[in-house]
DNA sequence: CATAATGTTGCGCCATGAGCAACAGCGTGC
DNA sequence: GCACGCTGTTGCTCATGGCGCAACATTATG
């Protein structure tokens, strides 16, 4: 039976599981007795409900019996949320400045396994379409956050990406994956990368890095527009701001850009 | 069935909300029929573990149906993580220069709902006793260090916790709720609290706050000894040494006092 | 507007989570 | 050094909590 001002807990051993954690974040440590007694449990259920947390390293036990703590596991998740929290919260404002600044529609894109997934999107002025991106997955070889995101991976997850054939959506989309490195090579050293037509017809896109305070790529930030639109050499001067707009976001992330 | 490379899980649910606390961290957002398809079972079982974890403050739902993400409930756990290893990395070094200073048994205390629980204990080079406390939960109104959480609480927190009746513990107890909001008028002002025999016959201690960068108050550290020989005027040069050394882990932890 | 997909709920069943008893290990007092 | 008490851990059995199924509600898409 849980706390009885709270609404009963679809899954009891969840429930205790969570409370096991509270226990701990509010004692620093505390052993299986004392955590079954607090809960009203066995103590041999407390210490598997502990144990099931230690396996996943959310709790730990700094010596080989006794006392139980928060474990690192824990933090490495709030961790990855308060990256995303911070992401959101630092580029917003300046992606909306970007927005007005270039007149095209702002995405912030993150790596999601082997595709980039749009977590933010600001319409400029002059957007035709509505169209939602956010939630979205779009392949990285065919859009210009994907080439970003690809470009600033460690060497054997890329070669592992590109051993995998690369789908074609348009006549232009990079299928080769020479051809395709040595756009990436080119992204890193301009520190953008654009697509042109290659997700579909009358599509472009311009994208630039965001990087967190210890160096890792942790987003794109990207423009896109009609090809008759964002085209040379229009295209270039929008990647600059996209650019710039990045390197912003990535200072207020603390990322100190090497000199 | 768990994932094949580990050993199995003694409770297979938790098992599984936590596969879904990482599925949320590595992907950022995930809706039922994705975490169902990740976790291999059938998505109202994935619905109930996100609600469990929701109900807890471990997942929220942006919308009132749909994708969900990591909650704030999980950064605030990892946040008691990381802020308890602070405050005992940064008061360790401190509190052994004071027992030294002082001669007297140092604790750092904090709060854990209606009591203070010691956290860090060293014993000065005088101590009679080598009764532990760390792990003990004592009386706010009775210790030092719990008129510091207490002078340092939300109106509303102190006027809830001084409605109950005041335990007494020895003569000199103060359970009288109008004299006790004095003494942590006097504490806020001086910087520090005592107790004479409150808690145990002949048994005196004074405690000074430890406060977190953003002016909140953490922890308490207390001096405490016979009453024979803490007592006035030592009591108050005491006082002062262990105001100046919360005062220096107030430092290290971030905290700029206000002038 | 119809259809498909996703999220949510009630219900019955069984696999899992729970408690019991016992054991192993450690800390403490004599 | 030994006995005792306490805590942590494990094997076993069984009751129940967690699960999947079917159905419904809601939303998105063509």
């Amino acid at each position: 039976m849980s706390n009885s001002v709270q609404p009963e807990s679809p899954v009891q051993s969840v429930d205790r599981a969570v409370t096991i954690l509270e226990i701990l974040a509010s004692r620093g440590e505390a052993g299986v007795t004392e955590i079954a007694a607090e809960l009203g449990v066995h103590k041999s259920t407390a210490f598997r409900l502990v144990a099931a947390l230690e396996l996943r390293g959310l709790v730990e036990q700094p010596g080989e019996r006794g006392k139980y703590r928060l474990g690192l596991g824990l933090v490495r998740l709030a961790g990855a949320a308060t990256v995303r929290l911070d992401l959101s919260q630092q580029s917003r404002p300046v992606c909306e400045r970007l927005a007005v600044a270039v007149a095209e529609t702002i995405n912030v894109a993150i790596l999601d396994v082997d595709a980039a997934v749009n977590i933010e999107q600001v319409l400029g002025p002059s957007a035709i379409t509505t169209h939602n991106w956010v939630g979205q997955r779009t392949p990285l070889h065919a859009t210009s956050s994907g080439k970003v995101l690809l470009a600033y991976l460690p060497e054997p997850a890329l070669t592992q990406r590109l051993a995998e054939p690369l789908e074609r959506f348009t006549a232009r989309t990079v299928t080769d994956p020479a051809r395709l490195r040595k756009q990436l090579d080119a992204a890193r050293k301009d520190g953008y990368a654009c697509t042109v037509e290659e997700l579909e017809t009358g599509l472009n896109a311009v994208a630039a890095p965001v990087f967190a305070h210890n160096g890792q790529v942790v987003a794109a930030i990207s423009a896109s527009g009609p090809s008759f639109r964002l085209a040379k050499p229009r295209l270039a001067e929008v990647a600059k701001a996209v650019r710039d707009a990045a390197g912003e976001v990535s200072g207020r992330l603390g990322y100190v850009p090497a000199r």
